[in-house]
DNA sequence: TATATATTTAGACAAATGTCTAAATACATT
DNA sequence: AATGTATTTAGACATTTGTCTAAATATATA
């Protein structure tokens, strides 16, 4: 679960997860959409790998990612743990 | 949700709020769970209550925090628009 | 009012985090 | 083989975070 919150707490991260939801996007592609060096966003890109919440697939000079629903879905269930 | 998300980013506080789903507690009980001076428990419950995942309620000289389920909902709500 | 208990506030400090630029790696194309 | 495009790695640096001790505040009780 560290992993998971750390990963979610940061907002470039939560948005890039909200960009997967629609589709798989390469690296290039998700950082286009931010005001921010490619550098930064590979890195957060890294980390949200490393909390497995993306998976990350090379094709050919592009490396596309993709949101890991069964981590959501571990989230979803601890979150469970506090309703009512 | 970034109050939230950055609340939910520290084992201490996640297990704060273990301990209040079972039933309320003042902030000293709290601080007995953890080995941890008091005043870093009470900085952690500042965290909680300001993210609204506890609230606060004075009774003589002990102070009782709860967890406050609407706001678990809200987290649940963020995390279902992931769900396939 | 004086003392004890419960909790927070203030301030210091080391460790972790997010960002950047420059350089490295990997693949594609000429 | 040389060049261009996509992406990551490395290293630096300012900001944020989690912890501590000491002091302040608030309530209860003798």
């Amino acid at each position: 679960m560290n992993d998971i919150f750390k990963a979610l707490n940061d907002a470039t991260r939560r948005e890039i997860l909200e960009l997967l939801k629609t589709k798989d996007l390469s690296a290039g592609e998700i950082a286009d959409q931010f005001n921010m060096s490619k550098p930064s966003i590979s890195h957060h890109l890294d980390i949200l790998k490393r909390a497995d919440l993306i998976t990350a697939e090379k094709s050919g000079q592009f490396i596309f990612y993709s949101i890991n629903t069964t981590i959501i879905e571990d989230v979803l269930q601890w979150i469970l743990t506090f309703k009512k």
